[in-house]
DNA sequence: ACGCTATCGCGTACGGTGTACGCTGTCAAG
DNA sequence: CTTGACAGCGTACACCGTACGCGATAGCGT
């Protein structure tokens, strides 16, 4: 009696797949994705890494686990609403989501298994699409580009550290440091001249490009 | 000096970082990143573990020396040229480039120790959009969508493993069993109706892509 | 209230990983 | 011939994912 009133006020409640999931996908937000190990998530959890194994087949499976979880964090399209709009929404909310878990960037559109949060967003922007009237081929290219882009910013501006009150200029000086000066005059003038100047936010970039794929599609779709 | 002549005949040579970075290169390609493990490399080297740490001081600076070596292999925009026509044979080299090496696409944009040759990269794109009349911020945009562009592309793209010979019918069927028939209507109509059709390759999604950005970028340049 | 059974959590153990540390043998320069 | 630099190596440690099988427990039909 004792023992069982020890055992279930010490653990907040009995272990689920959701509970494993959401603690790995806080520990990934975290600590980054490689500080993400079984042995870990197990300690988190309050509980002997093998119990993780009832929940989670695998570390394969428990990654697809949390990618589906992440992706039933992003906007869904509406079915009939303007497409552009809902493109544009959508896409913002990808890129906030990634901003959440920057671990995800990588791992996100190259499921085997994806699961249905991933399939129903999928599914989602297809309606959308096919609702305003874009035939299947146009279909394919407009999601080709979009997530194309929307997942390669994503990558690429994952790169820069960007902490806050760690600015361009440090980092870019560390990144040229052990090159002799002028060896790249071109990076560097761009360098200066405009990524350091101040009120410049490489993410800003981002829906300058999206617009201007949008753009384009909208020309595509319906030449004027 | 029979000693000398045996181990001399053994090893095709001394060992090298470039030839460390070449066998790194060549396992990763034939058996995937995660395959390539310090020992597994050592093994293949004819060579002891610890011996690849004389030439390399991290596996993290191993794979920044492989990447570098990969960037090496991108065929640069001259200087001169048209811009249009060297970002688009820029951005094919990129893509086959990371068609031949797929373990490197996530890595290659996140790299916090460039090499000399990612720099060059830079800053020869960087110079052939200012010598074709691009002020700072425009090429920070065209650099933006681009780049965006192409790796994410060939992250989506990475997805499918689209040997030849497995057809998109079988990847898309493995992927939806789990699920209710018409749980996904648009994503099954658009599997069978368009993916699923002959002749059909997702690679040929990127040219298209490629080309509505270089308009979009061409129209805002110079409006006509 | 009882026992059965399915399930949950766990302990142990194995083969893999990256790499710190210090030894040995080779080779070029003095 | 001596000496120093340096390439390659052996050992060892901490960590990883997880196969396997055991005990405890909880929810059920009776």
């Amino acid at each position: 009696m004792a023992i069982r009133a020890i055992s279930s006020v010490d653990r907040p409640s009995r272990l689920s797949r959701e509970r494993v999931l959401r603690a790995a996908i806080a520990h990934a937000d975290a600590g980054g994705f490689a500080a993400l190990s079984m042995r870990k998530l197990a300690e988190v959890l309050g509980v002997a890494p093998m119990a993780l194994y009832r929940h989670v087949t695998d570390k394969e499976d428990l990654v697809d686990g949390m990618i589906d979880l992440v992706f039933g964090e992003i906007d869904l399209p509406s079915s009939g609403g303007d497409w552009r709009t809902d493109m544009r929404r959508r896409a913002i909310s990808v890129r906030e989501v990634l901003a959440r878990h920057r671990w995800a960037i990588g791992l996100m559109e190259s499921r085997i298994h994806p699961g249905p949060a991933n399939l129903r967003h999928h599914d989602a922007v297809i309606g959308n699409l096919r609702a305003a009237g874009f035939d299947m081929a146009m279909v394919a290219h407009a999601y080709s580009v979009l997530d194309g882009y929307i997942y390669g910013f994503a990558l690429t501006k994952m790169s820069l550290p960007s902490e806050r009150g760690v600015p361009v200029a440090e980092i870019a000086e560390t990144m040229l440091q052990p090159f002799p000066v002028n060896e790249y005059p071109n990076l560097e003038a761009f360098v200066t001249e405009h990524a350091m100047k101040p009120g410049y936010d490489y993410g800003d970039e981002f829906e300058y490009g999206l617009d201007l794929i949008l753009d384009g599609l909208a020309r595509v779709w319906r030449p004027a």
